[in-house]
DNA sequence: CCCATATTGTTGCAATTGCAACAATATGGG
DNA sequence: CCCATATTGTTGCAATTGCAACAATATGGG
């Protein structure tokens, strides 16, 4: 595995960085401009979303979404303020609780999934073709498939 | 232009989404790992190097690097506090300045270089050949050539 | 069972970011 | 030339993030 790093690899990487600095941004911005919450929110209530009848322990959360525990117990914090999810204790492991998603959190994934969709055709359906957007996909999952384990 | 959101799309985005997550954090982690500055440090400091004799306006730096003016400026603060860049008052528009990087700004940008590039290799290098990158790139150019018009 | 160690989550504090308002100058139409 | 408007950059303030320290509980070896 010890190879030289080569030019191309170099310059996929900048365009990477550059691209989703680029489109974030837009993705942001046109949530914001609908006066909707971020991104970051949107990708937690999905998850909790997807185990609505059982929820999800904060350290599962954080592994889905990959953000760091800290700032995910203050996220949380913030949804917890708005009604959008409520902490459960858990029965199972008393130093933790169990995270579920609320009837607002789904109304709220419903009101933003439309503006990211949109946003998603925009950035991406809108410029590359379904090959491309396959490959891309078969590319990047190979970048985090053997990524995660570590 | 105005068609349906397609499956693959929306998991190109996901995968992009969560693959820059967690590549960044890798990077950040290293280059803090060695004590060495975030990586906006970098980009800024490798675009001035570029122009290492003229330098750049503020505003071209974050055209550049896709970073917005208000954080930028603060960089900047931060960069000349560090003593990596100097702003030179500017003789062709009086509300501006001109910045460039300092000697020891160089000297910053080849010291993170060997951390940084570490980084790529085992997030991309090791991963992807070079075909895959190449094509990588290829797909996200066509992403950003498009979209820095707007 | 007991204790050392690991895991899960929270908090205080400092650094960074986002937003709105602003200052200063440039530009372009009349 | 003058003035309305645009551009360039800075600042104050609130929100968010990153880091280190911590509290509480779980786990596993003896």
């Amino acid at each position: 595995m010890r190879k030289e790093l080569k030019k191309e690899t170099i310059q996929a990487w900048i365009q990477f960085h550059r691209a989703h600095r680029l489109l974030l941004e837009k993705v942001e911005n046109s949530l914001k401009d609908n006066g909707l919450p971020p991104l970051d929110w949107y990708d937690v209530l999905l998850e909790l979303h997807r185990e609505k009848s059982v929820g999800l322990r904060q350290y599962e959360v954080g592994k889905k979404v990959l953000l760091n525990k800290h700032n995910l117990s203050r996220l949380i914090d913030r949804l917890e303020k708005n009604k959008l999810v409520v902490r459960h204790s858990c029965a199972e492991d008393g130093r933790g609780n169990r995270i579920k998603i609320t009837d607002e959190g789904e109304k709220m994934l419903k009101q933003m999934w439309p503006v990211y969709k949109k946003s998603i055709q925009e950035c991406f359906g809108n410029k590359l073709n379904s090959d491309e957007c396959i490959e891309l996909f078969r590319v990047l999952n190979k970048v985090l498939d053997q990524s995660e384990g570590s």
